[in-house]
DNA sequence: CCTTGACTGCTTGTCAGACAAGTATACCGT
DNA sequence: ACGGTATACTTGTCTGACAAGCAGTCAAGG
């Protein structure tokens, strides 16, 4: 049995507008998860258990799970199996990021508001980073770069692009703040579709590609010399620099 | 008829695993939401008209819409009425908001991080407002000013609260950058519940909020005299004073 | 003319039951 | 012990049904 006690009615002459079952039975579900009750990786039970232990129908649960699977917070939905789903916290920095582009493509956000915050987030990221940077992810920062410097010479802009996304996550991750890496991460993830459409339309992409694989070789230096001023400049002028160059391409005004 | 036609299985021994009908609805919807095709404020056809467009029956209909009320790209779901749900835009931060909540009750960003997060992107954006501040927002700015004075007097701390939110949002408003706003209303939404028990469990309450109340005035001041300078260090040791000195009672180590 | 009331649809929320396709498991023969 | 089959179970989807609420419509009565 749902619970009901929700929401005592306040004001008498309202009538009670309870929330649909399936509503209430997505949130008792998500409390369990937040709150730690059923742990990450747990899987669920099969869609008729859970129709005996909410005492709801098969229709109801199944409208719950995929409010849940919307949020992130149960894996699966994108395959047809029989797995049943699993407790998971991977997909919720993707719905996050999806509501964000949809902000995005809705109007309601400049791509520029969006490029000045990057840089102002990303520069603090970085400047912390530099004051102690994970060797891993420097490791993993050299990496990409070198996956970069082969893709401009085969002139494969699509994974210059994925190399570059995954750079900037990597500095970004090399300080230790995960606030930082999450919403970089989500910032990322709602810009890149207009990055790499830049990217596409460049006339002379060999110049280009170039120049800001030096850029970004500077970022890295700055940061593994422990420079976080500099850190934090270079990258600035890094984003601002190639979005005055090749910003427009997107449609974004 | 859903198109089924993303997707060519490029690898042929690879069983195509397609997505579930309702997903691949949900999807389709989306696309037309996030692509202007059905307007803000569009009320949807209702569940069967849909079924016939989509050629697919009313649970799968059902199911999609659910899922896009969990994105918050349509009203409604949270009352049962007879209503149709409508094409908004206003849950989109919501659940943006949602999932970050999820990400920090699973213990996967401490509240340090978040704290750190805040305080360099509150600092950027009153730096940038206080160069062309909003008169408006100034004006509501002001009024919550006054209404966390009378909350203060009254001991009411979930008023002050209220009132310390709305002012934090109305002065990032002030700037014109709509990406800050979105951010950082995310932000506090998440924060909220921390900060609330902090302020609960003051011992002396009304010496702490009256503290912050000066506090405000002082970055209220620096933001109207045009001293970006000023309002980030003051909205810097706002944060992380209050923090510092009462951030313990919310749990989150 | 305006108000009131009943009636008729239509919509959503929910349930029950059915079936296909795929998978896991148990069981059985070698 | 091992391989192969049969069975049970799971998810995805459809169909049909019913209660409750809301929007009209339309006639009766003031």
């Amino acid at each position: 049995m749902v619970s009901t006690s929700a929401s005592p009615s306040l004001s008498p002459f309202e009538p009670v507008r309870r929330a649909p079952l399936s509503v209430l039975v997505s949130r008792q579900m998500r409390e369990l998860i937040v709150s730690g009750v059923l742990p990450l990786g747990t899987a669920l039970p099969s869609e008729k258990a859970l129709t005996e232990q909410f005492g709801v129908s098969r229709s109801t649960i199944r409208e719950a799970l995929r409010i849940l699977q919307a949020q992130g917070l149960l894996s699966g939905g994108d395959t047809v199996s029989t797995a049943r789903p699993q407790v998971s916290d991977r997909h919720v920095v993707e719905s996050a990021a999806l509501a964000l582009e949809a902000v995005l493509r809705l109007g309601q956000v400049p791509l520029t508001d969006l490029v000045a915050l990057r840089v102002v987030l990303e520069g603090a990221a970085l400047e912390h980073a530099a004051s102690d940077p994970g060797p891993e992810a420097i490791a993993e920062a050299r990496v990409l770069l070198d996956a970069m410097r082969h893709a401009a010479t085969a002139g494969d802009v699509a994974a210059f692009h994925t190399a570059d996304v995954g750079f900037h996550i990597a500095m970004v991750g090399a300080g230790d703040n995960v606030a930082y890496r999450l919403v970089l991460g989500v910032l990322r993830e709602a810009i890149a579709v207009h990055l790499l459409d830049a990217l596409a339309d460049l006339a002379e992409p060999a110049a280009v590609l170039g120049q800001l694989i030096g850029e970004h070789e500077a970022v890295l230096g700055a940061v593994e010399a422990g420079d976080g001023h500099a850190a934090r400049h270079q990258v600035r002028a890094h984003i601002l620099g190639f979005y005055a160059a090749h910003g427009q391409a997107g449609g974004t005004p």
